[in-house]
Formats: structure tokens, C-alpha cells, sequence
DNA sequence: GGCTGAAGTGGGAATTATTCCTGTTGACTA
DNA sequence: TAGTCAACAGGAATAATTCCCACTTCAGCC
């Protein structure tokens, strides 16, 4: 288990990742299932989790742990951080600077050895408000 | 359905604050539901959830969405930050500034109606750096 | 070009967390 | 004490994810 395994890139990798690659969306393993299969109607669902599972272990994407209670995906790996739309669920970038800095005093403060952080904002998008969705959420 | 129902202050739900205030963990609905057994032996998960669910709609607690695969509830709910271990999962407070400015941020940059953000650390608790875990997650 | 073993796949079963449904309980009111 | 209704317990249902296993594919070797 120690050394590096194998990773064949099967035709299911590459349009598992091209697919992801395609949308600035971070979709959930469900609708990667969706666009993957439009282009390979026989691939199994247990097949695009074990992919991107394996894909975000890699580094090769991203795996966001946000609210809401599916895992969601991206293929941008650089940092950067996300807000959501408690209306319809959807996660987008958000383009504020990475705080790095913030990590250290996170260290310095708990006793923990910090390895990351991550940024969420909550919100209401502008198609929803658009809607007039009332902003409180129930 | 439209005018606000009464909320009665029922043993259960008592007894379910009670616990939850007792502890500064964050425990699962589940770790709940372990802890009000304990002390009433016949409630049932359904109602842990319903009530965890219902207090934390008016306010009275705080559910957490943070990462891994439970939703997380806490009785502190003056805004604070989180530092989840990567190792055993359980997630403390962190005592860092509240930054409520970069709302204001994310608000002109995104178009989202900006109602709120949450920090996430990731790292290793020192439990579990002492047993000498590698930092590297699997 | 065919053989072989490891890696990968598909599809369904199993698991986990959560929500929903239904009949019952118990607190409050009249 | 009877009526009413929110809340309850327990189990069924649902949703997301992971696991399992027999079959397929491919890289490297003959």
C-alpha cells in the first residue's frame, strides 16, 4: 500500500475529468454521473465515485465537503473559496484572496497542526433573488 | 400552516438541550441521541433529529454542515470558527476573530445576497499527532 | 498475434444518515 | 372528565455513498 499504484487513465477517466473540466459548476457525483453517461451510456454509478474518490485522492480535482448533503466536485485545484445559494443549492467560486496567513494563527491559537482551511459564504444567488425568493430561508 | 405554532417545552426537548449544552464537542445527531438515552431510555432517534432539526430553525442551537458525512449540532451559537481533525473526525471550536467585513467582499464580487460565511479549518488534533499518525491522509 | 495477471468496470446489494408516516400519548382547556 | 392537538416512539422509506464480485480490458511478455 506504501508505494505509488498503478492509475491506468481509462476512457472513463478521461471523460469522468473532461466532463468536470467542462462546467465552472461544481457538480455532485450524480450529475457527473449524468453528463459522463451521455457520452458513455453503459458506465456504472460506483464507477464515477470510485473515479473522482480516487481523482481528488491524486490531486488530480477537488472535493468539496460543503453544506448541503451531497459531496460536490471540481476540477480546479487551485484554492479558492465557494458560496452557496441556500435557495437552489448551487456552489460557485468565489474570486476573494486566499488567506494563508490565517492558517498560521490557527496553529499558533489551537493545538492542532493545521494542514488547510476553507472558506464558505451562504447566500442567495441572483437568479433566485431574481425570483423574489423571500431571503429568509426556511 | 401560516401562523407561528406553539413550541412546547417538552422533557425531550429539555433534556436534549441540556446534553448538548453540557458537552463542547459537536456531536452528530446520533452521539445525541447516545447521550439523552441515557437519561431517557425510551426516545426515539426521530424525535432527536426533529427536535435538533426544529431548534436549530428558531435559533436555540447551531447546526454544523461541516465536512464529512453528518451534520453536526452545537449549543454555542454566537459565531465562531471550526477546526475539524482529519484523523478522528471531531471538530472544535476555534477561537479566531470573527471577520464579519469579508461578507461585504464576497457581496460585491459575487452576485449572491451575501448572508453569512463559516471557516473551516482541517488539520490534526494533538490526540491524535501524539499516537504518532502521519499527516498525510489517506 | 496470443497469454496472463493486475487494474478497472458494471451492476446490484449493503450501509449510513436522515426523513417520513402512522398510530399513540399526554398536556392543556373547557 | 372529555376533547383537542402538538409531540412522541418506532418503524418504514429515501437518499447518498460504499462495498462486493464476476467479468472485461490492457500492458508487458512470450
Amino acid at each position: 500500500m506504501q508505494h505509488t499504484p498503478q492509475m491506468r487513465l481509462t476512457t472513463q477517466r478521461q471523460i469522468i475529468l473532461e466532463e468536470l473540466a467542462k462546467v465552472t459548476s461544481h457538480p455532485t457525483a450524480n450529475e457527473v454521473y449524468d453528463m459522463v453517461r451521455k457520452r458513455l451510456p453503459r458506465i456504472g454509478l460506483g464507477t464515477v465515485y470510485r473515479n473522482l474518490e480516487l481523482m481528488s485522492e491524486t490531486g488530480l480535482i477537488l472535493k468539496l465537503e460543503v453544506g448541503g448533503t451531497q459531496k460536490r466536485f471540481d476540477a480546479t485545484i487551485a484554492p479558492h473559496y465557494h458560496i452557496r445559494c441556500l435557495h437552489c443549492g448551487k456552489v460557485d467560486d468565489i474570486d476573494i484572496p486566499v488567506q494563508i496567513d490565517i492558517n498560521k494563527t490557527a496553529a499558533e491559537i489551537s493545538h492542532y497542526q493545521v494542514l488547510g482551511h476553507h472558506i464558505e459564504f451562504a447566500g442567495v444567488c441572483s437568479e433566485c433573488s431574481a425570483k423574489g425568493v423571500d431571503e429568509t430561508v426556511n
